[in-house]
DNA sequence: CGTCCAGTTGACTCACCTCAAACGTGGTGG
DNA sequence: CCACCACGTTTGAGGTGAGTCAACTGGACG
């Protein structure tokens, strides 16, 4: 068994390089608190690539992410897939709409959620719905929003820039990626092929901009030529 | 002076295409009624491409479509533009969560919106707020996501036959789509070109499954060959 | 040491983009 | 009322970035 890398995602340093995105910070819980969501249950474990929930099943719960790390996403008939978002520890999922999910949650490597109770926030509990509630779907909304701007005008090497800078975790050697997840869940949420993954970072590595020291672990050699691909 | 188009986003007849969308209906208020969200001054006209609020301006406050067409968009620095969404009368834009806008808006044709108040739902003024704000907030980001799945792994075809349902207004003579935005709006949301807009309306006539009848009016001919193409 | 599978690399293809020219419609002025 | 212009749109020809298909590599595990 290889080491557990607790996968985590820097927000406020990873985002330096968007200016547009500075504010927000500041702005509201983006991991809302402990008790306005009351847990429906016990921790829950799931293996590599088991299914969460699935699209259009019933939404009595949502989750919280205790260990690993999380995605959501939803499927073609012909099977193309697209990832709408990964989930780290401490985030939350599954809170949606309407009475059904509208994409399947699977676990991206083992990891660990705990239920939370949908029902205090029904239409039936009250007029009024806690603010720090609010503050987090619109926090949702914002992140949807950055990645269709992703997904609509970016090439291949500043979709595959982006992805680094949002995962870059600073060390004492420098910016590291742990990655969680396969070359296909990085083609699958940033709308490209593993092949183009994996010629992407090969381009970056020659170009001296990061550093291949394992499959699953990127070193960012110069964050401000990634960062230079954003605008 | 042209006779004035109504223009409507008729959702339940046009999202019957989406299975996965349907139980969104039932959900909560797309549009939040009036008495929660008090008007902050009076009606304002903007001609057409007139920029309403720019992207990193000061979220004072938000608006609500009176009449005419709304888009929020975003620029990249080589003038890549990405449009989020477009809003019709009725429907609200501008309500973020931080204390600057994410997006520019712009009117897509001659329009009016009336500036609603933010200052009720800011941090100072209690701890909840109402429920139909959140039911907002998530129909936003079912939207955004929606979105997201479209640019990310759909083909031009697929996008142009999802855009076309999304407008189709159901009339005795079939669906029709009134458009009141450019090619250039068109390809800007849906992450092509205008030729390839163009060319792919071009060839879905030819295909008879639509008719152009005038640049700004498409006659749907075959919604049921629109609908196989989404899944 | 062999198997397996994620990842990489190469050769080729194609969907969409780019550049350029033609078209058409609405508006303006003679 | 018609000629002309401007600009959004359409169409064509050619280029290219990313996809497809396939072979190879390399680390993990038995």
């Amino acid at each position: 068994v290889t080491a557990q890398t607790a996968f985590s995602r820097p927000t406020s340093e990873a985002k330096k390089g968007f200016a547009v995105r500075a504010h927000i910070v500041g702005t509201g819980e983006t991991k809302p608190a402990d008790d306005i969501f009351p847990a429906a249950g016990a921790v829950l474990s799931f293996p590599q690539d088991r299914l969460i929930y699935a699209e259009g099943e019933t939404a009595n719960v949502f989750f919280k992410v205790v260990s690993g790390v999380v995605r959501t996403c939803k499927f073609m008939s012909d099977g193309r897939r697209q990832i709408d978002a990964f989930y780290v520890a401490g985030e939350i999922f599954g809170f949606e709409t309407g009475v059904e999910h509208l994409l399947s949650a699977e676990a991206v490597c083992d990891c660990m959620v705990v239920p939370l109770r949908r029902k205090p926030f029904d239409s039936l509990s009250g007029e009024t719905v806690p603010r720090e509630l609010l503050a987090f779907a619109m926090r949702n909304f914002a992140r949807a929003q950055e990645h269709s701007l992703l997904l609509g005008r970016r090439s291949a090497i500043e979709k595959v820039a982006a992805f680094l800078l949002e995962w870059a975790e600073p060390t004492k050697a420098g910016h590291v990626v742990n990655l969680a997840m396969t070359r296909h869940d990085i083609a699958d949420y940033l709308g490209l092929t593993i092949e183009t993954i994996s010629r992407t970072l090969s381009q970056l590595e020659r170009d001296k901009i990061i550093e291949l020291s394992t499959v699953r672990q990127i070193l960012i050699k110069d964050i401000t030529a990634l960062r230079d691909m954003q605008f």
